[in-house]
RNA sequence: GCAGGGGUUGUCGAGCCUGGCCAAAGACGCAGGACUUAGAAUCCUGUCCCAUAGGGGUUCGGGGGUUCAAAUCCCCCCCCCUGCACCA
C-alpha cells in the first residue's frame, strides 16, 4: 500500500484553513488559560530550508500539544527583513552575479525569470515572504496567520520606534565610539562575509604602557613618551629593558587624543612610534602630527623610565621586534618571557656580557618554577637563540598559559602583591589607564585581514556611534534576576546565559545603511537589525488588530503604544488623536494582557549570545516582571548526509521540497524525532524514507480497525495479554504527556516504534481483541495528530469522527489501567522463550518435550524480604532472612540465591506458575513440541530454579 | 585563551543527574529463516569474542581513584563541536 500523503495533507489545510481553526482571540482575563509560543523569526534572503523546519517544527508541534490540552494558544510567525544581507542580494542579482544566481536558481529553487526580477530589496522581501508562507503553509504549520507581519512594515517600524524611545528615556542608549573592523579603500566597516582573509581574527586589547624617555629635537633636549604596547601590563614591574628594531622606520610624533564627541583634542605629548602605529593610533582617535623621521637604531643605548616604578632601563635592539604589531617597541621582561630573555641573552653575548639571574627581575611566583620561569623553560627546551620562532612560541604560551592560571605577583609588584595574576591584569589595566600611563590600543590577532577588494583592514574608531548600554551592571542584575526565575530546555543554559549577561558590552545599535527602523531620535541611523528584535513578541499579540482593521502607521503614536503595554495615558485623548476606535484600543491592550507573557521562546543554537540574550534584556528593561519571558527552549544544528548547510553552496532542502517530496507529516515526524533536541540533527534521506514507511503501516492498521466500535469495552472480559496492551498504552500516554511538555519529541517518537513492537508481541501471544485494538488506534492518531496532523485528521475521519482531531482532547492516562505486574509477567515469559531458544541453539536439540519448573516457593518468600527492604545491601539483608528458621536450613543456598536475585534485579513477586499456563499453548506452537510445566523433576533440574528464571529440561 | 556542549557497541543514537535487572533501548544497516510465482511489505531470529544446557570473557575517548559493585560518582589528560559580537 502506497499512500499520497501530499494529497491527504492538501485536503486538510483547505479544511482548516476555511474554517480558521487555528485563528485564536484573547480569552477571559479572569482565567487565562494561555499558552503563548513563539520561535525566533527567520531572516528572508533565501527560502526556509531544513534548519528552520527543525526549529520551527519543535514549537509547532507543542503548540499543537497544548491546544489539545484546551489551552488557548497563541502561535504565529513573522519575517525578518533589516539589514544588509537583502540589500546585498539585491545588488549581487542586479549585477547579474553569476554565483549568486546560480546559487539561489539551483539550491533555493527560484526560477531563472523570477529571480533576475528580484534585483531590489521590496522585490526580495516581497517574494520570500511569499515563499515563506506557502512553505509553512505546505508544512502545515497551524499559525495565526493574521498576526504575521515583516519587519519591514510601517507599522512595525512604529512599534520600534516607540521601544528606542523608551530605552533612551530609562538610560539605555547613549552615544560614543567603538573599535570596528574598517576598510581604508572601501571606505567603510567590513562585515564578515566581505572578508577574504582572517574571518577568524579578532579583536585585541593591546595596553599601551606610557615609558619616559628624552629625545634632541632642534638641538634641544625635549621629554617625549616611548610607548610600549603589550598583552601583559601585569610584568611591567618586571621590565630590565626596552627592544626597539634597530632596521625599522620610526616617527618623532606630536599626539593629540580625542575627548569628547566634539572631537576636541587634548595633547598628549611628543611620542616615538613605529610608522605603522603612527597610522593605528590616526584610526584609533588621535591626531598625529609628524615632527622627524628616525631609525630604530638611532635609540639603541638610550634609556627610558618605567612610570610604574620609575626604574630607567636602556633600550636595547632585537630583530624580533615587528614594527606593524603594537608601538614598535616591547618592553622586556626576561624572567618570565622566554622571547625576552633569549634576545637580551643574545644581546649581552654580542657585547661580550654574560646574562645573570641578577639582571632579571621576578614577579610573578609560579609553583613547579623557580625565580626565573622563563630562563628555566628555555633552558629545558635547549632554545639556542632568537631565530628558533617556533620553540619560542611554545614556550611563551606555555609561560603565559601557567602564570596566568596559576601566578601570584610577588614583592616586586608593590601594592599587587600576593594577588593571582588573572585577578590583578584587570586592576592594573584599570590603573594604568586611570593614572594616565596607560592607554589602549586594539589590533587584529592575526596579521592578515584582508577586504574583498583586496586591501588590508584596520582597526577604526567609529565616533558618534549609538549604543545600547548592555554594560549597565543595574540592568544586568534584572537580566542576572530574569535568568533565574526562567525555565531553560536543556538546563544547562541557564548557566550560559548567566555567563553570556555578565560579557555582555555596549552594543552599537544602529548602522548607516540597512532595511530597517530609523532611530527615532537621530534619523540619519537605522537600527541595526539584531536589535528591532527583541520584544517583537509583544507586537504579535497586537498585530492582529493592526492588519485586520488596517490601522496605518501614522496612527501607531507612541503613547498608543504607552497605553496597551503600561496602561498609561487617557484612552478617550489616545482614540481622538489616533482615530482608531476605543473598543479596538481596548482590545489591543486585552490581547496583550491576555497573552503576555511569552512562555516559551524557541531557537537554535546561534542566537543565544546575541539575540536571545538581547530578548531578556530589552524586556526586563520595558516591561515590569510579571511580563519578563518565562522559558527559553535551543535546539542543535542540522546537517544533511553529514554536511553542513550553506545558503550560497548546499546543501540546503528548502522546506518546501520536504513538503513535496514526502509530505509534510513525514517530514515533521522526521525532523523532530531523529535527535534529541540540543543535538545537531543528521538528515538522512533513507532514514525519512523508513519514516514514510513506518507512517504507512499505522494508517494501514487504523484501516484495519475502522469498521469496528471501540464502544463499551469492559476491563473485566478483558484477557491478560489485552490488559497489558491497555497498560501499554495508558504508559505510553502517560509518557507521551511528559515528553510533550518537556519537548522531548523524540520521545514520543521512540514511544511509536514501541507500539508497533507491543503489537506484534501482542498477536504473537494470541491477542485479537478488535475492538481493542481500534481503541490503541484512534488513541495513537490522538497522541500523534501533533507531529503528523494530516494523517491524524484523515484517520479520524476514517474512523466517521466529527470534527477535527486538532481541536479534540489530548488522550489521559488513567492509573487504574496501569499495572505494572502485567509488563513483568509478559517480560517473564519472554525471557524463559528466550532461555529455551538459546538452550536448544547451544546444545543443537531438536526437543521433544520441554520441561518447565518454576522455583520453589521459599525462594518467593525470600524475593518478597528483598522487596521489602530494597534500601539494603547484600551484607545487611543476609542477617535478616537467616533471622527465620525456615531459611536457615537452606544454609549457602539462600547466600546464593540473594546474590543472584540481586543480579537479576529486585522485582515484585508474581504467579510465574498462571503466566505459564496461561501461555503454554503459545510455548509448544513457537518449538513444535509438547511443554510440561512443573511436572515430573527430569534430571534433578527444578532446584535451579529462582523466582524470575524457570529450570528447563529438554527432552 | 575564556565560556558552553560532546566523545557509548557497523551507523545514528538512548543510558550518565538518581551507581547494581547494562553486552548496554530504539531506529537504520547487514545476515539467516518464514510467507510469496517473484519482488516489495510483513513476521521470526541473529548482529563484540568464545561456548554441544540458559555459561564465560573483553567493552562505553585515555589514565587514576571511590565502592562489595561504575558507561554512570571524583581527579587528571587527550580529542571534537559551538560562541567570543555589532553580523544575520
Amino acid at each position: 500500500m502506497t499512500v499520497d500523503f501530499v494529497k491527504i495533507s492538501e485536503k486538510w489545510q483547505k479544511r482548516w484553513e476555511r474554517d480558521k481553526i487555528f485563528q485564536v482571540d484573547a480569552g477571559d482575563l479572569e482565567d487565562r488559560n494561555k499558552f503563548f509560543i513563539t520561535a525566533a523569526f527567520p531572516y528572508l534572503n533565501g527560502v526556509l530550508h531544513a534548519g528552520h523546519l527543525r526549529t520551527f517544527t519543535i514549537p509547532e508541534v507543542v503548540a499543537r500539544y497544548q491546544r489539545m490540552k484546551g489551552k488557548r494558544v497563541l502561535w504565529t510567525m513573522g519575517y525578518h527583513v533589516s539589514g544588509t544581507p537583502i540589500l546585498g542580494l539585491a545588488e549581487l542579482i542586479k549585477k547579474r552575479d553569476e554565483k549568486t544566481l546560480k546559487a539561489y536558481n539551483k539550491l533555493h529553487k527560484i526560477p531563472m525569470e523570477e529571480l533576475l526580477k528580484l534585483d531590489n530589496p521590496e522585490a526580495i522581501v516581497e517574494y520570500f515572504s511569499k515563499r515563506a508562507t506557502r512553505a509553512f503553509k505546505k508544512m502545515g504549520f497551524s499559525f495565526d496567520w493574521r498576526r504575521n507581519f515583516t519587519t519591514n512594515d510601517e507599522t512595525f517600524k512604529k512599534f520600534v520606534e516607540w521601544q528606542f524611545l523608551r530605552l533612551k528615556e530609562r538610560g539605555y542608549i547613549k552615544k560614543g565610539s567603538h573599535p570596528v573592523r574598517y576598510c581604508p579603500s572601501c571606505d567603510n566597516p567590513v562585515e564578515d562575509h566581505d572578508l577574504l582573509e582572517g574571518e577568524n581574527a579578532t579583536l585585541v586589547e593591546y595596553i599601551v604602557i606610557k615609558f619616559k624617555g628624552k629625545i634632541e629635537l632642534d638641538g634641544r633636549e625635549e621629554e617625549c613618551i616611548i610607548p610600549m604596547a603589550t598583552l601583559r601590563p601585569e610584568t611591567v614591574f618586571g621590565v630590565v629593558n626596552a627592544w626597539v628594531n634597530p632596521e625599522g622606520k620610526y616617527l618623532i610624533v606630536k599626539v593629540y587624543r580625542e575627548v569628547d564627541e566634539e572631537g576636541n583634542l587634548e595633547y598628549s605629548g611628543i611620542w616615538i612610534v613605529s610608522e605603522e602605529a603612527a597610522e593605528k593610533l590616526r584610526n584609533q582617535g588621535r591626531v598625529v602630527e609628524v615632527i622627524k623621521e628616525i631609525r630604530g637604531e638611532e635609540l639603541v643605548g638610550k634609556t627610558v623610565i618605567n612610570p610604574v616604578n620609575n626604574r630607567e632601563v636602556p633600550i636595547y635592539p632585537a630583530r624580533f621586534v615587528d614594527t606593524s604589531i603594537g608601538t614598535g617597541f616591547v618592553m622586556s621582561v626576561p624572567a618570565h618571557a622566554p622571547y625576552d630573555y633569549v634576545a637580551l641573552r643574545d644581546y649581552y653575548r654580542s657585547i661580550d656580557r654574560e646574562l645573570k639571574e641578577e639582571d632579571l627581575i621576578p614577579l610573578i611566583k609560579l609553583e613547579n618554577y623557580g625565580k626565573y620561569p622563563a630562563k628555566e623553560i628555555v633552558e629545558r627546551m635547549d632554545i639556542r637563540s632568537q631565530e628558533e620562532r617556533e620553540k619560542l612560541e611554545e614556550a611563551t604560551a606555555k609561560i603565559y598559559r601557567e602564570e596566568y592560571h596559576k601566578g601570584i605577583l610577588n614583592e616586586n609588584c608593590n601594592r599587587y602583591r600576593g594577588i593571582p595574576v588573572r585577578e590583578a591584569k584587570e586592576v592594573i589595566i584599570k590603573d594604568l589607564l586611570e593614572r594616565g600611563i596607560g592607554e589602549i590600543l586594539y589590533e587584529f590577532s592575526e596579521p592578515n585581514v584582508i577586504c574583498r577588494c583586496g586591501s588590508r583592514c584596520i582597526v577604526k574608531l567609529v565616533k558618534g556611534q549609538w549604543f545600547i548600554t548592555y554594560s549597565d551592571e543595574e540592568w544586568k542584575k534584572l537580566a542576572h534576576k530574569c535568568v533565574d526565575k526562567m525555565e531553560f530546555i536543556p538546563e544547562s543554559l541557564r548557566k550560559e546565559f548567566h555567563n553570556k549577561i555578565d560579557w555582555m558590552k555596549d552594543k552599537a545599535c544602529a548602522r548607516r545603511r540597512g532595511l530597517g527602523t530609523r532611530l527615532p531620535f537621530d534619523r540619519k541611523w537605522v537600527i541595526e537589525s539584531l536589535s528591532d528584535s527583541t520584544i517583537y513578541m509583544a507586537y504579535y499579540t497586537i498585530g492582529k488588530i493592526i492588519n485586520v482593521y488596517n490601522i496605518g502607521a501614522e496612527q501607531l503614536i507612541p503613547q498608543l503604544f504607552d497605553y496597551i503595554f503600561y496602561s498609561k495615558g487617557d484612552i478617550e485623548e489616545l482614540s481622538k488623536i489616533t482615530e482608531i476606535p476605543k473598543e479596538l484600543i481596548e482590545e489591543m491592550r486585552r490581547e496583550f494582557l491576555y497573552f503576555y507573557p511569552l512562555d516559551w521562546r524557541c531557537s537554535a543554537k546561534d542566537l543565544i549570545s546575541n539575540h536571545l540574550t538581547f530578548m531578556i534584556f530589552n524586556h526586563v528593561a520595558l516591561f515590569p516582571e510579571e511580563f519578563w519571558p518565562r522559558g527559553i527552549v535551543v535546539n542543535g544544528y542540522v546537517t544533511i548526509e553529514g554536511k553542513k548547510l550553506s545558503k550560497s553552496k548546499g546543501p540546503l532542502l528548502p522546506m518546501e521540497e520536504v513538503a513535496e517530496r514526502y509530505g509534510p507529516d513525514v517530514g515533521r515526524f522526521y525532523i523532530s524525532t531523529c535527535a534529541e533536541l540540543p543535538h545537531d540533527a543528521d538528515i538522512k534521506f533513507m532514514e525519512m524514507e523508513k519514516v514514510k514507511d513506518n507512517l504507512e503501516r499505522f494508517y494501514q492498521f487504523a484501516q484495519e480497525v475502522a469498521d469496528v466500535s471501540p464502544e463499551d469495552i469492559d476491563y473485566r472480559d478483558l484477557s491478560t495479554i489485552d490488559k497489558w496492551l491497555l497498560h501499554r498504552l495508558h504508559k505510553s500516554i502517560k509518557l507521551a504527556d511528559e515528553s510533550y511538555n518537556t519537548f522531548q519529541l523524540r520521545k514520543v517518537g521512540v514511544l511509536f516504534y514501541q507500539l508497533f513492537n507491543h503489537l506484534k508481541w501482542y498477536r504473537r501471544r494470541g491477542g485479537d481483541n478488535k475492538k481493542l485494538l481500534r481503541l490503541v488506534a484512534e488513541t495513537w492518531a490522538k497522541i500523534l495528530a501533533p507531529i503528523t496532523p494530516h494523517l491524524s485528521e484523515e484517520i479520524w475521519e476514517l474512523f466517521g469522527k466529527e470534527g477535527y482531531i486538532s481541536l479534540e482532547t489530548f488522550p489521559v492516562a488513567e492509573e487504574r489501567y496501569i499495572d505494572e505486574t502485567l509488563e513483568l509477567g509478559e517480560e517473564f515469559l519472554a525471557s524463559t522463550l528466550e532461555d529455551i531458544r538459546r538452550i536448544v541453539e547451544i546444545a543443537k536439540i531438536k526437543p521433544k518435550r520441554i520441561y518447565l519448573y518454576t522455583a520453589d516457593p521459599w525462594k518467593y518468600k525470600v524475593l518478597e524480604i528483598l522487596n521489602e527492604n530494597r534500601d539494603k545491601s547484600v551484607k545487611e539483608l543476609i542477617p535478616i532472612i537467616m533471622k527465620n528458621e525456615e531459611f536457615r536450613r537452606y544454609g549457602k543456598e539462600v547466600v546464593r540465591l540473594v546474590r543472584e536475585l540481586m543480579e537479576i534485579g529486585v522485582k515484585p513477586v508474581i504467579d510465574e506458575g498462571e503466566i505459564l499456563k496461561n501461555s503454554k499453548a503459545l510455548i509448544e506452537r513457537e518449538f513444535g513440541c509438547e511443554v510440561i510445566i512443573n511436572g515430573e523433576d527430569k534430571k534433578n533440574k527444578k532446584r535451579q530454579a529462582i523466582p524470575y528464571r524457570v529450570a528447563i529440561y529438554l527432552e
